[in-house]
DNA sequence: TACTAGTTATAAG
DNA sequence: TTTTATAAATAGT
């Protein structure tokens, strides 16, 4: 039975899967699915008995992260597994094919459309993350280890260098948190004193 | 309005959020919910234009991982960033107590009570991973992915300090992809390129 | 934040 | 695997 057309009332729309415009709309759809994600990761834990990590970046780049038991204990668990065999790995790319498939067995066009361009934008970033990683490492001699931040610091331009600075305390504030930590929890009665961050490095 | 009993038909039931017992059922719902989890997940990159990564072991102890664009690079940059003030993390016990709530507001002891069950289970597992620390640090050794900097600085010979000069630079490395990361996003240049649709898939 | 109504996920069969 | 019918997540207010 076909519908001439659907009343928008106040309940729910569907939103086609594809970025959010809208400043605001995007914030709240965040946090809404977010939480969704986490809350679903939750009951699979306690239903099925597993162990899971989510990590996400925020469209502010800010971190979030979910685990049970421990976000790092399951990371550093994934990180040391042998992947070759026992690994089966989902890229959003492989999910989209699978959405497609579906979308052509009973759909119209537009969300195929939707799935194109979703497509395109990750070709997109591939390529675009080729291009980088070359050059990184034609600004580094040889070895593909050898990045463009290993060259003298007199070739980074002053802004970088000053975010660099920013970002090395931070980075040495939480090193020293650390090893407060450690020492703290070793209680070894000989070093009582607390590493100090000062501007050295 | 209370309702004398509900007919189970033959669509879908409720279920307890507890660990399934039957391990012909344990195994269908952990495959359809972790298709459910990683479709969410895709989603929410897409709609939000986010980075997720997720790992997760099955019943089996086989890892199944789902990463946009990358699971490695997110991991990497997540266990690189400063975690203090920008992290939001949420445990599994955090996000019971949620669920807990919400119990409390509508629904009747069972499902609290499974709840509390969970909690215990929890209260059980951190208690049992504090053990494993302390051993741990008694032990001065633990896993491999143990940070370099958690070790006494004290009983650090010259090979040690070696090592240690070693990881800073690392360390160095890992802030300077922050930055890049950071330039990367301001600049945020825009690349044509041209797509061959009847290839791709 | 809370509500509503149309959408999506999923327990059973 | 595919099909229900119902539970649960969620877009817009």
């Amino acid at each position: 039975m076909v519908m001439m057309k659907k009343k928008p009332g106040q309940g729910r729309q569907k939103i086609p899967i594809a970025k959010i415009a809208k400043r605001s709309n995007l914030q709240v759809t965040f946090c809404k699915r977010r939480s969704g994600l986490f809350k679903k990761a939750s009951e699979l834990c306690t239903v099925c008995g597993v162990e899971i990590a989510i990590v996400v970046f925020s469209p502010a780049n800010k971190p979030f992260s979910f685990g049970h038991p421990h976000v790092e204990s399951i990371l550093d668990r994934f990180l040391c597994t042998p992947k070759p065999s026992t690994d089966s790995d989902f890229t959003s790319q492989q999910l989209l094919v699978d959405q497609a498939q579906g979308y052509m067995s009973d759909s119209g066009v537009h969300e195929l459309n939707m799935v194109l361009i979703q497509t395109q934008k990750h070709l997109e970033a591939e390529k675009k993350r080729g291009q980088e990683l070359d050059e990184m490492s034609k600004a580094g001699q040889g070895s593909s280890r050898r990045c463009w931040w290993e060259n003298p610091i007199d070739e980074m331009g002053l802004h970088e260098i000053q975010i660099l600075k920013a970002a090395m305390k931070e980075v040495k504030k939480n090193v020293i948190e650390q090893v407060n930590k450690i020492l703290k929890i070793q209680s070894c009665a000989a070093i009582n004193s607390q590493y100090h961050s000062s501007d050295e490095w």
